[in-house]
DNA sequence: TACAATATACTAACAGCGTTAGTTTGTTTA
DNA sequence: TAAACAAACTAACGCTGTTAGTATATTGTA
């Protein structure tokens, strides 16, 4: 009816600004529709469908996830890089849980763009690794693990999980990469040989 | 109509069969009554609601899982024990990952019982770190680390997060498994300070 | 400036979901 | 045999994503 100039970019804001603030779980396409004042359907203009909505959001998730970790390790090397690229996606996690559980919605399959995004999940851990001398391969296992605690931490702590003691989750976190950066150095001196 | 002598878990066991053939995604209590050649409401006389019947599967989840957990450990000691134990813990979630993604939505706050189960989730790693001679504090930590990298990697293998690179994720979780065993010594050693 | 094309909004509707209320019917108990 | 109970039913509610068809405001072109 009264036009307003909505781009695909409005939508895309509005449905992260809802996502962030009443939660994941509550958002729907109605309640978005609601927010800019149109309805349901006329969301249909500006995107595909859901999947669609759910894919760029994804996208933003893991630019701005990223862009805290390359920001976080600015100038560190080694342990002092690792620890606070660790810092900066356990933080992510805890500030922006609602945004950070789209990522893993994303169906990592389907497409070349999303096969990009993965590979820009993984640059933040294997720049940190740089100070380090390992073989590629090593590399490619070891990013694997760093993804793996860290969201390991943040998913089950989100969840809930980590209720039955009292001692701070985050302190547990900094020793699981400890551990990690104790297989770094192993795994440097494996490299050597 | 043809009343038959439905039992409360018989609508349970219908439920972790659907969900293991089927999804958890497309999972709905319309198609479970269709299997048990019911009406969706007349689930309704055996369970509370749908919130319910997911706690119920998610307690047998975690009740599974501890059991092959177990299984995996017994008669084994330090090293041997905890690659059992993360072996079985990597097998569970990629032969049944349905099931498994139960686990995580539970509502972990809630009431008693599942604080209970909290603790079902734990003892494995507990009794698997025994060999270890570490302090109540350390083991609390300890364990929140074992639990983050196996849920890190079952979760993000899952999701397709590892699909940049053609190595096994196996490889890349047993790596992660001695960088938590290196952690276990190494921590054992500053306990007897 | 006028007309055509396009973009953006609308209404109405569909099938699916979990859930509730009220009703019927079969089984069990007194 | 009658009363009580359990387990099924039908019908409906409000919610979801999505599509089809329609109206209207803006934009591009002759």
């Amino acid at each position: 009816m009264a036009r307003q100039g909505l781009t695909h970019a409005d939508i895309i804001n509005a449905a992260i600004e809802l996502i962030e603030s009443e939660g994941l779980h509550s958002f729907s396409l109605r309640e978005l529709a609601g927010r800019l004042h149109i309805k349901a359907s006329s969301l249909y203009n500006h995107i595909r469908n859901m999947d669609e909505l759910y894919t760029e959001i994804g996208y933003y998730a893991i630019s701005e996830l990223k862009k805290a970790q390359l920001r976080a390790i600015e100038g560190k090397e080694r342990t002092q890089a690792i620890e606070a690229l660790a810092d900066a996606y356990y933080r992510f996690g805890k500030e922006r849980p609602e945004i950070y559980k789209v990522i893993l919605s994303l169906p990592m399959v389907k497409n070349d763009a999303i096969h990009k995004a993965g590979f820009d999940i993984i640059e933040p851990i294997m720049t940190a690794m740089d100070g380090y001398r390992l073989t590629d391969l090593q590399k490619r296992h070891l990013q694997r693990v760093f993804r793996s605690i860290m969201h390991g931490f943040i998913s089950q702590e989100e969840a809930g999980c980590f209720r039955q003691f009292p001692e701070d989750a985050a302190e547990s976190c900094r020793m699981a990469v400890r551990g990690f950066i104790l297989l770094l150095e192993i795994s440097e001196k494996e490299a050597r040989i």
